[in-house]
RNA sequence: GCGCCCUUAGCUCAGUUGGAUAGAGCAGCCGCCUUCUAAGCGGCAGGUCGCAGGUUCGAAUCCUGCAGGGCGCGCCA
C-alpha cells in the first residue's frame, strides 16, 4: 500500500464530512489536496496541503480550515498526533502500530512489495536502442539499453502492459553500404587482396566472418557480378549477421526485447504509402519549398520543391519534408509509419529512449505522433546523454581498434553487467554521465552499486548467522512477519521501517515520471539507513540484530533486516540487477 | 540566426511534479575506533539554487528576458 495515498484518501473523505456538515462550502476542487512526506522528520509522518489550497476557493482562512480538518483527522486509529504548522501544513503522526503493519506487509509480499495498479494495466510500448545493424553496439548504446529496460521494468511493476521494442533501421542507405562492406570481405575470403579499406565503407573486422560466410554459401558466383545482382541478398544476410552480434551484446547486458520490428517490412508492406496517404487525406501533406536555414548554409543549398508533412500545425518549428529527390521516402516517413503502426496494435502510449544528438528529431515525432492518431497518440521522448567513459579520475579510451569505438562487450567484460546497469542508472537520462572504471569497482561508501550491494549482502550475513546460532528457528518471511515486531522501539529501526513503507510511493511517483534512475537514489538511502543501524550497533551492543539474551527482540530484527534485504532485491529487479548474498 | 537540454556547497550530484530552516557523497577541519565475515564511525564547517524581473499565501521548481555550456538545424540515420 502506498500510505501517502490512502491518506490523502482519508483527508479528501474528511474534506468531504465538513462540507456535508456545513464547515466548508460545497463544490471545491480537492485536485490540488495532496498528502505528502514533510521534508523535515521533525514536522512528522504524512503532511497535507489541504487547507492552504482551499483556502482561496472557500473564502476562508487556512487556519480556520485546517483546525477543522485537524480535528477530523485526529479520530483516524493510526494518527497520535496532529499539528497546524506554518502558513497552514497539517502534519500528521502516525502509532507505531502503523509502521509495524507496514512492516508485517512488506514481509508478506516479498519482492511484490511495492507493485502497483497505477497503470490499471494499460499498455505502453517502450521503444529502446534500436542501433543501427551495421556493426556492434558501443558504450553510448549501452546507456539507452539499460534506460529503456529498466524504465520497461519500472512501468511494469507500477501495474503497466509494457511491450519492449526494438526498431531495426533496415531500409536506409547505411545498410546498402553494409551490404557493400560485406562484398568486399566476401572477395577477401574468396583469396583477393583487397588491401585498406576504403572510405565510406564499414572497415570493422566483424565483418570478416560474414564475408567468409558469403563465400561459403555462393563461391566466387558474384565476385565480379555487377551490384544489381548481388545486393539484396548480401544486405539481407549481412543485416542478419549484424542482429545476431547485436542480440549476443544485449545478451550479455541482460537486455531483452519482446519485439522486433523491420523497417524494411513496414515499406515493402506499404505502410509507409498508407501512413502518407493518411496525412494527404487528412491535407497534413503539400508540395513546397523549404526557406533555407538560417546560420550557417549547407555548401549545396539550392531551393527545391519537396513533399512535406504540415509539422508546424502540431508544434513543430518548420515543416517537414517526407520524400527524398530520388522519389525514395525519407527516414522521417517510415518512422510515422513506425509510430503509426505502433499505435494501430494497441499502444496509445509510447516512450522512445533516443541519442542526445536525435534532439533535434523530438518535435517533429511528436507533431506526427499527434496528427496521425488524431490527438489519441502520445509519444514521451528520453534522450540519454553522453557517457563520458574515465579510469582514475582521467579521460579514458579503451578501443582496441584504433580510432574507433569503446564497444559494449569491452566495457560488459571490464566490469560485470550489473555494474554497468546499475551505474547507467545513476543519472537521469538527460545529464552527461562519467562512467569511471576505477571507481565503479571500488569498496567505498562512494560508489553506490557497492553500497547498496553490500547492504543487501549483509542482511543475508545476518540471517546466515542467526540460521546457525538459532537451529531450528523459522527464518522465512512469513514467520518472521508473524512475529513480535512491536518490539522494533528505537527511533533508529522505526526509521528504516518508515524508508521501507515508503518504496511503493517511489514506485509510483518515478514510474509516473519516467524517471528509473529515482531508483537508483532510494536505494542509495535505503542502504545508508541500514549501515546506519548497522554501525550503532558497533557502539552500542543493544542495537545488534542477534542478542543472546532477548530471543524476541532477535526474532523482530531479523524481521526488519529480512525486509530490508527484500526491499533492496526489489529495487534491483527493476534494475536487472542480480542482489549479492555476499561480497567477495 | 533558430530550436531543445543543462547551470544547486571547492568537486560529483539529489531535490518527492509549487511547500516549511535547499540535501547527500567526496575533499577540508576536529574527535573516536579495530568489527553481529566486511565499506571505519561521529561531529563541524561549507549556499545570493547562473543573473534580472514576473506569477502566488509560498518558487531551486512555473513564465519572460539575459549570460555561459552541450546537442541539433532541407535528401544522412
Amino acid at each position: 500500500m502506498n500510505l501517502f495515498k490512502y491518506f490523502k484518501d482519508e483527508i479528501v473523505a474528511a474534506l468531504a464530512r465538513l462540507t456535508e456538515a456545513g464547515t466548508l462550502p460545497g463544490g471545491l476542487d480537492l485536485s490540488k489536496v495532496n498528502a505528502e512526506p514533510p521534508r523535515e522528520e521533525a514536522h512528522g509522518d504524512v503532511a497535507t496541503n489541504a487547507a492552504m489550497v482551499l483556502a482561496k476557493p472557500a473564502g476562508m482562512k487556512p487556519r480556520d480550515i485546517a483546525e477543522a480538518l485537524a480535528a477530523e483527522l485526529g479520530a483516524h486509529p493510526a494518527v497520535t498526533a496532529v499539528e497546524v504548522a506554518g502558513p497552514g501544513f497539517i502534519n500528521l503522526r502516525l502509532a507505531d502500530g502503523f509502521w509495524f503493519e507496514r512492516l508485517a506487509e512488506v514481509l508478506a509480499a516479498g519482492t511484490a512489495w511495492g507493485d502497483s495498479t497505477l497503470g490499471q494495466g494499460r499498455k505502453v510500448n517502450v521503444e529502446y536502442v534500436s542501433a543501427n545493424p551495421t556493426g556492434p553496439m558501443h558504450i553510448g548504446h549501452a546507456r539507452g539499453a539499460v534506460t529503456g529496460d529498466a524504465l520497461a521494468s519500472l512501468l511494469e511493476k507500477a501495474g503497466f502492459a509494457v511491450a519492449r521494442e526494438y526498431y531495426i533501421n533496415d531500409a536506409g542507405a547505411q545498410v546498402d553500404v553494409l551490404a557493400r562492406s560485406a562484398h568486399l570481405r566476401y572477395r577477401e575470403a574468396l583469396g583477393e587482396d583487397v588491401g585498406e579499406i576504403p572510405d565510406g565503407l564499414y572497415p570493422g573486422d566483424y565483418l570478416v566472418a560474414v564475408g567468409q560466410e558469403l563465400a561459403r554459401l555462393h563461391g566466387d558466383r558474384y565476385k565480379a557480378a555487377p551490384e544489381t545482382e548481388w545486393l539484396a541478398a548480401f544486405r539481407a544476410h549481412a543485416v542478419t549477421a549484424m542482429m545476431g552480434m547485436i542480440r549476443e551484446d544485449l545478451d550479455a547486458l541482460g537486455v531483452h526485447h519482446d519485439v522486433f520490428t523491420s523497417e524494411r517490412e513496414l515499406v515493402e508492406g506499404g505502410k509507409v504509402l498508407a501512413a502518407l496517404d493518411f496525412l494527404r487525406e487528412h491535407g497534413l501533406i503539400y508540395e513546397g519549398v523549404l526557406e533555407p536555414p538560417k546560420g550557417k548554409l549547407p555548401d549545396d543549398w539550392e531551393p527545391r520543391p519537396q513533399t512535406l508533412f504540415r509539422a508546424t500545425r502540431f508544434g513543430d518549428d518548420v515543416d517537414r519534408p517526407l520524400m527524398k529527390s530520388d522519389g525514395s521516402f525519407t527516414y522521417f516517413a517510415s518512422d510515422i509509419a513506425y509510430h503509426l503502426d505502433k499505435y494501430r496494435r494497441g499502444f496509445p502510449d509510447m516512450i522512445d529512449v533516443w541519442g542526445a544528438d536525435h534532439g533535434g528529431y523530438v518535435k517533429r515525432m511528436q507533431a506526427a505522433v499527434k496528427a496521425v492518431t488524431e490527438g489519441e497518440g502520445a509519444l514521451d521522448v528520453k534522450l540519454c546523454q553522453m557517457v563520458n567513459l574515465m579510469k582514475g579520475g582521467q579521460p579514458y579510451k579503451m578501443s582496441k581498434r584504433a580510432g574507433t569505438f569503446v564497444t559494449l562487450r569491452d566495457l560488459v567484460e571490464a566490469v560485470g553487467k550489473d555494474v554497468v546497469r546499475f551505474i547507467m542508472l545513476t543519472r537521469k537520462n538527460d545529464a552527461q554521465l562519467d562512467f569511471d572504471l576505477d571507481k565503479v569497482l571500488e569498496q567505498s561508501r562512494d560508489n553506490p552499486v557497492f553500497y547498496v550491494q553490500y547492504a543487501h549482502a549483509r542482511c543475508h550475513s545476518v540471517l546466515r548467522n542467526a540460521a546457525e546460532t538459532l537451529p531450528g528457528v523459522d527464518l522465512a518471511a512469513g514467520a518472521l512477519a508473524a512475529g513480535p515486531l512491536g518490539r522494533l522501539t528505537d527511533p533508529a529501526e522505526l526509521g528504516l521501517i518508515k524508508a521501507l513503507a515508503g518504496w511503493p510511493r517511489l514506485v509510483e511517483s518515478a514510474a509516473e515520471a519516467h524517471e528509473p534512475h529515482r531508483v537508483a537514489f532510494y536505494l542509495y538511502d535505503l542502504a545508508a539507513a541500514f549501515h546506519g543501524l548497522w554501525n550503532k550497533g558497533k557502539d552500542d551492543a543493544r542495537l545488534r540484530f542477534l542478542l543472546d539474551d532477548d530471543r524476541e527482540l532477535t526474532m523482530a530484527r531479523l524481521g526488519l533486516v529480512r525486509a530490508v534485504a527484500s526491499v533492496i532485491a526489489s529495487g534491483l529487479s527493476v534494475f536487472g540487477v542480480e542482489p549479492v548474498e555476499e561480497m567477495r
